[in-house]
DNA sequence: TTTATATGTTCTACATTCTAGTATATGGAA
DNA sequence: TTCCATATACTAGAATGTAGAACATATAAA
């Protein structure tokens, strides 16, 4: 029952949970975004799609072709949506740390 | 006011951690064991050195030689500690994170 | 009906981090 | 003086992180 468990790269986790927080506007351009704020760093597109690209090949997440966008036209987009085991690989990467962080104060908001 | 943010690694989060809990006890071998039974993984003794020298590099930790197991005898311990750097990379990295996870309900234990 | 432009993705290459494994050092005990 | 337990250092290859340029394509404008 004990799977050596499998986690993510902190670049991995914070596409990953990208990908959740946008639901069902999950897509490379829109990705990169919410990640360049939540960084507060400029994060290239290539970068981006490259971990995309990782991570749907382990299975932690699924994409799809979309429509281009209705007004302005321009390539069709490519949708995202986490899976089961995304979810799981996010659990048990916060699990690790949390296991290690727990009780230590050091200012870590946790909110 | 704002430099671009550093961002540590996963296992590098991990590390800094468990030197953070040890406190006056975190050596190599010890923090191996720690980082252990937290990622419930056999982790090489390779992998932490490596990644402490790294910390240390960036100016995240500190370390000084110490003594030998007084009964068994042995090599020396080489302590490791914490810097303010350090303290400061661990809560930036945690506040990119919870900035995307924040109200995203899927069972992160944040305990 | 071309051309421009905005929107978006794919490809490629290199840097950094992760990880295991092996070698080395050293103090006390036999 | 050899052995053993305790510990650290070194090396190399795999995985992840990261940037940038090239490519694709739907609408609007000329």
């Amino acid at each position: 029952m004990s799977e050596p468990k499998d986690y993510l790269g902190h670049f991995e986790e914070i596409v990953l949970l990208a990908v959740m927080r946008l639901a069902e506007n999950a897509y490379g351009a829109k990705i990169r975004q919410t990640v360049s704020e939540a960084t507060e760093r400029d994060v290239s597109i290539g970068a981006v799609y490259a971990t995309l690209d990782r991570l749907e090949r382990k299975g932690y997440l699924k994409s799809w072709q979309g429509e281009a966008t209705p007004e302005r036209g321009g390539r069709a987009k490519r949708y995202f949506r986490v899976e089961g085991a995304g979810v799981q690989a996010l659990n048990d990467t916060n699990g690790a740390r949390n296991r290690l962080a727990r009780g230590l104060d050091f200012g870590l908001d946790v909110a």
